[in-house]
DNA sequence: CGAGTAATCAATAAATTAGTTGAATAGGTA
DNA sequence: TACCTATTCAACTAATTTATTGATTACTCG
């Protein structure tokens, strides 16, 4: 095999799986993958692309073997192949974050809007769940904290909160996170539950960013 | 701001980066790069690109701030933003040799070729040099060692070792690394060093690995 | 100053990609 | 069996990307 050969196929893979991130409606497919597995369906709803369209991209995921399937009744059931894709999503997330203050600026402005969301570190709030002055609240819809949560959550999606509400103690901290920091869920819900007099604070990491905090620093 | 304004700008961010790395081209530049700092004429020659058309492809990865340069004389030197972007280009290599069987083939045979170069697992690397029973050789051009190398490796390009050879002692094991799994120069120095008699291994993994062994076994 | 060199720019043709639309499958359900 | 429903396929247009070529800029050095 000549060199040249040899670049060709093995850097052509290499850009066969960054090409599948390249299109920013892919990139939302497999972010929003990274909480769950979802049918096509679903997908389409949450990236507001047509049905076709939505398949169309997933097809292109599956040849660079970033998702992979499975049937069940008559819905296909997308997910990531593992973790290292997500693990790739969320560096790619923190080079954009990094090298564009325009995305960090950006997110701060959507996520917090103008109210002022409280915020806490993954550390502290650690610390307040095991002391018991505080519980944990995930509040993504039902079937992504059924895929994988953090330990120790209670599961109340932001649309059950309201009717839900009486169920959390009022002489704790209620501490929400969601999908991660561009998701406004855990915003929503602390905005909510500060009305309803609760003291409410967010995280902003969600379950991925979890996974690589737990790695890094609890050996 | 709309969410679907939030989403296009964030998502864009992130895809355009991602982009940057979907070219085969593109990737192999930052690839190289990622061994130290360039000029347009040597990226040019290592890529068999034109000029012009490495320069183009500098200017999109510039647009993704995923290099940067300086200006010298009548040179302009490219290297990368930050370690994160090699790292970023690991992962995509490391699912890459995952997910598609394909890779790990091609590179163990174009790497290895038919010759039986002997390998050498990291850390059993590092317990022989550390009780001196062997030496480690960077078999990279100059420049490269120079830009940063592994610590306590000796400098001798693939090219010099015809040259330099004497230098090396009988008595020891030598060790070899280079760019990485996907570089040649120190198959050739293996099998060069095993010609004149010498017990010579190679390492797989190349400067960027190494930095990522180090950060996750040496605390 | 003027020749020479490194790099970039600009214009183009060829190839690839993204989204739309409407039809086709294929498995469940009445 | 016939009808639904979720998904995929196929064809097409518009837009984007790639490599090439030749010109241009910017700087160094004799």
């Amino acid at each position: 095999m000549e060199q040249r050969e040899f670049k060709d196929t093995v850097y052509g893979h290499f850009a066969k799986i960054s090409k599948a991130l390249a299109s920013p409606r892919r990139f939302e497919i497999i972010d929003y993958l990274s909480q769950g597995t979802k049918t096509v369906e679903k997908l389409s709803k949450e990236t507001k692309m047509s049905v076709a369209n939505t398949s169309q991209h997933l097809q292109s995921l599956l040849e660079a073997k970033l998702v992979k399937f499975r049937k069940e009744k008559n819905f296909v059931y997308y997910s990531l192949v593992d973790d290292n894709v997500g693990q790739v999503v969320l560096m790619i997330k923190g080079l954009a974050e990094n090298n564009f203050s325009d995305v960090t600026k950006t997110r701060k402005e959507y996520i917090e809007k103008s109210e002022k969301i409280q915020m806490i570190e993954l550390k502290d709030m650690l610390e307040e769940i095991q002391n018991k002055t505080a519980v944990l609240i995930d509040v993504r819809p039902r079937d992504e904290f059924d895929s994988y949560h953090i330990s120790g959550a209670t599961s109340i999606p932001v649309d059950d909160l309201d009717t839900h509400i009486e169920s959390l103690p009022k002489d704790k901290k209620i501490i929400a996170y969601c999908r991660g920091p561009y998701c406004v869920f855990a915003s929503r819900a602390v905005k909510l539950l500060n009305e309803r007099g609760y003291e409410a604070y967010r995280i902003e990491e969600g379950i991925n960013e979890w996974k690589e905090f737990k790695y890094i620093h609890l050996p």
